[in-house]
Order: structure tokens, then sequence, then C-alpha cells
DNA sequence: TAAAATTGGTTTCAAATGTAACCACTGCAG
DNA sequence: CTGCAGTGGTTACATTTGAAACCAATTTTA
């Protein structure tokens, strides 16, 4: 037990778990109800995985960059990144030139193809993004926003330092 | 396009998708995070999936409900309810009973096992949650859940009313 | 009151995902 | 150089997940 509580566990007046008003809950919820919609936006239009999409989102902004760079860039699993990119490849929408100065490494990059679907989507993105964010005002933006950092802080530290207790 | 927008499209300088601070995206990182720390913690000590989870805390609050309550409830799927259910019977941890004024409806409540493994559990999730929090000040857990309830509406709406555009 | 349509719940099958093993290559220690 | 630990990336396999088909009981409706 980590908070100082004053009362014998047995006789406290058991509160129940709120499983609605539970934040790891309303969370997974919440987020499974946007990337939802958000795939299903891609896939029927693009024939996109949010990997996919994820990995392209990424190239767009900084081209020539490695799979291992594609992990690290946004936490996602390597073989999820494998996937993605193979798939990707596959569409056409993303070449993979071989490193010279080493060959293990594929530099990888949106084709033109991948680029014109690429400045297609961001858009559509940012369509669901605004519109989430139409429902907040500005002060509200900005503190979801560091709410978010906070959190994710604090989740990081479970996955590091291992879990509580 | 639904904002009104006074620059012509090509023309304006493209602002590329920043993925770090795209809301969905974040949002499914951190719920991520969060929901497989817990799940670790349910599945190392008692060997409950998350689903599984859900649904006791759902009967611990609220007994004799069927199988189509719990979707209701907790807005999982049919599937993963009808698999957790029938794993937490397996393992003695609800039972079943049949409803005689409908022979399709089963009764399902916490055994005497299931409820104290429940006790058990819910200071555990509790005291995940207390973790998370303890990063926000009280303004701050105030904004969050109004904040989570407005998004929540807006992407509940494109459930319900369709896609975007 | 006999179809027909609905509802509660399970099963089946295919696709998505994660873990671990794996190859090919690099770089460094001896 | 050779050997061998580490890295980039893929493959194989087991598990999870979701969609749709399905069965059984119930309600509707004609």
């Amino acid at each position: 037990m980590t908070t100082d509580n004053h009362f014998a566990q047995e006789t406290v007046p058991r509160d129940d778990l709120l499983l609605e008003k539970f934040l790891p809950y309303r969370l997974s919820v919440l987020s499974n109800r946007v990337s939802n919609a958000i795939a299903q936006a891609y896939g029927t239009r693009f024939e996109l995985t949010i990997p996919a999409w994820r990995v392209m989102a990424i190239l767009g902004r900084f081209p020539d960059l490695s799979a291992a760079d594609l992990v690290e860039q946004t936490a996602m699993d390597k073989v999820a990144i494998s996937r993605a990119v193979s798939s990707l490849f596959k569409n056409d929408y993303i070449s993979r030139s071989e490193d010279p100065s080493d060959r293990r490494r594929q530099v990888l990059n949106l084709t033109e193809l991948g680029r014109e679907v690429y400045e297609r989507i961001v858009p559509l993105a940012q369509q669901y993004e605004n519109d989430l964010m139409s429902s907040l005002s500005p002060e509200e933006r900005q503190q979801l926003d560091s709410i978010i950092e906070k959190l994710m802080g604090r989740a990081q530290a479970w996955a590091e330092r291992g879990l509580i207790d």
C-alpha cells in the first residue's frame, strides 16, 4: 500500500470500481473509437492499414529513413514496421534502396505515387483531428496537450521501471 | 471542405502532419501503454485478460446481468464478451444460470471465488489509476474528465452519423 | 397459430498481432 | 585475418481478434 490509509482495509466502506469513470478504460474506448473510424477512412479509400499509414506519415516528413529509424520514431514494433514496409513496397507507395555503406540497411522513401497518396491523406487526417478538436476550446486543447504529456510520462515509467507494487 | 479557407488549396504552404502531435496517434500510444501495463498486472497475478477483467468489474457492481447487458454496458464486442464469459466460467469466477423466463438468456454473477478475486483486483486497478492521476493536479483531473467526455461525444457521432466527408 | 423476423449467444474462419527464432551483414577483439 | 557479439530486417508460429454464419428460443404479424 503506497498511500497512507488511516482506516483498516476491511472496515472501510468498499468503494466499487466505476468502470465508466475508470481512466484506463475510458482512454481505451476513446482511442478505439477514434482509431477505428480513421482506419476505416484510410482503408476504404487507399487500402492502408494504420501501421502503413503511420509509416507514410513519417516518411512524408523525413525522407531516407531505415526501418530501424521508423521503429524509433513511431515506437511501433519491429515486425509491424517490417510488414507495413513490405506491403507499402508491394503497392508501390515506397521505394527501398540499399544503403551502399551498410548492406543490411534499406533506405526508404515515398515514391511519386506514395507521395500523391500522402498528400491526399494528410488533409483527411487533419480533418478528423480538427473535427475532434473542434469540440474543445483553445484552452482545453492546450490543457489536453499537457495532460497527455504527463500521463504518457507516468505510463512510460511503468514500462521502464517495472509495474507498480 | 467544411472550414472556410480563404487561401487556394494548392498554394497554401503545405503543413505536414506531425505524427507526434497528432491526437489520434497520441491517444493510441497512451492507451496502449496503459492497457498493456495493466493487462500484464492482471494477467500475471490472476490470469485475467482485459475483457475478462472488465466483465468482472461490471458484474461486481451490477449482479444478474446477461451477456447482452454486458455488451451494452461496456461497448465491447459480442464475441469478446462471449469468450470472456466462458473463460471466466471455466475458471469458476462467475456462474451462469438459465433465465426461466427466457431460455436463451443466461444470468451471470460472480461466484464466491470470483468476488474474492474482484475484491483483490479493485484496489490494484485503483492503484494504477491513482498513479496515473497523481501526475495531474486536481484541476487537470477535472479538465481531463470533461475533455474526454467531449471527445467521446465527437467520436461517437462518427460512428452514428457516419464518417466525415 | 404458422411462417417470418428478432434476439441471445456460440462457433467458424480469416486476418492482424506479438514472440522468438532466424539469416545476412557489420564491426570489433584478439 | 578470424571469430564472435551486435544490428538490420524477415520469417515462422502461436495467439488474439473480428466478421459473418450459425443454432436455438422468442416475438411479431398476418
